[in-house]
DNA sequence: TTCAATGTGTACCGTACCGTACGGTTCATG
DNA sequence: CATGAACCGTACGGTACGGTACACATTGAA
């Protein structure tokens, strides 16, 4: 695994960044998060991680490439745990708050803030190249992880639903609510959702009560 | 009805444009969607309006005001229907699911995620002037009509919570769950997605069995 | 030592855009 | 008709930034 990479698969081509390479991204996404698309600008993060104008085009092809790069590089470093199957109820709602809470710590983080501003922002015209990217790097593969989490659940018997899609939807919706917009916006979280282990149980309350197996309903019942 | 408005509360300051400013500004709003933040100069606006751009500076003072003055105005274009106190439970439902009928139209309109892009993409540094006044003029107006009709719900004793605002949140998330983000990343909604009837009654269904007089059990548990 | 490869630092060019200035036009008023 | 205000169209200055070219430093191998 890890060799030079195929890039029909997603994943693990974003580690072909030289260690030199994986410096200036940092440096990049420093810039980035204290300053803001604006703030990135291949002058200074050249001067600001000391390298040359002419190797950041080299590297990366032009300043798309390079935001493209940002993000490539930071996806990769966001990694969700994969816990192993879990044969009862309590650790299996354990892990699945477990779960809500690292995905409302990622949204949360300045970096992910920063990159989403920065994908958004550049999502007008129709390419949406960073967007598509973001996307693919970041939400498919936690939705991916997540539906897998939920249908495990529901073959032991610990959940009730019928599209695995809607019901990881829905449980988003719960956790997140407006936070994430409201954030990406500037707004500063009230002290109470800061209590990111308090929301993560609250939501997966919720989530139980529509979706656990002894709800009154299953999920989508006309 | 609808005669000058009192300026009681923020909004409709905003109405303060002159005929001619306001088609400027309608301009304005279709460059934005159709290109993005980028595509809005003020040449190419003066040009698009067949307009002077000593104009524009004189009315809206910098670049920075034209943009204030899109998000301004566009809000002000933004009103909830706000129907009369329900009486039984079967109308204030639906007034409910007609509220989250019109969010849901209002947030994966064109324009609205035109202004919110660029609200988010300028949001980066400290001072996110536009986010801030889009969150004044958008999130949070719609907001404090939200929580008046679940607190008459409550009233009424059709709901159960504890803290309105946190009801409503929850209301949001079962609504818009993940659409929101994705679209302003530039996905394309799935179809199933975008039945909006069907999407309103299912967030209502599901609000209603966390938050109805009869559900087991009340918001805030523990 | 010589040579090639890689990278840094800087200078430079073209372009895009913000903001302003100026001449010409319309229109209302006395 | 004269006058002034508002506005249009355009042209111009200043600046910031993307991208390129070039001189110099470092390293490693023959």
């Amino acid at each position: 695994m890890a060799h030079t990479a195929l890039h029909d698969s997603l994943p693990d081509e974003a580690e072909a960044f030289t260690p030199r390479q994986q410096a200036v991204l940092e440096c990049a996404l420093k810039l980035l998060v204290e300053g803001g698309e604006k703030a990135l600008t291949t002058a200074g993060l050249a001067r600001s991680a000391n390298c040359s104008k002419e190797s950041l085009y080299k590297w990366f092809g032009d300043r798309d490439g390079l935001l493209a790069a940002v993000v490539s590089y930071q996806a990769s470093k966001v990694h969700f745990a994969s816990e192993g199957a879990a044969t009862d109820a309590v650790t299996f709602r354990s892990h699945l708050t477990a779960f809500v809470h690292e995905l409302l710590g990622v949204l949360t983080g300045e970096t992910s803030l920063a990159l989403n501003r920065l994908a958004i922002g550049q999502s007008n015209r129709e390419d949406a190249r960073l967007g598509r990217l973001l996307l693919l790097r970041g939400k498919y593969t936690i939705s991916t992880r997540a539906r897998a989490l939920l249908e495990a659940g529901r073959f032991r018997g610990f959940l009730k639903f019928e599209d695995a899609e809607e019901a990881y939807q829905v449980l988003y919706g719960l956790a997140v609510r407006d936070q994430h917009i409201r954030q990406l916006l500037g707004d500063k979280p009230r002290t109470k959702d800061l209590d990111v282990d308090r929301q993560a149980s609250l939501a997966v309350d919720r989530f139980y009560r529509l979706f656990g197996a002894d709800a009154p309903l299953a999920g989508g019942g006309k």
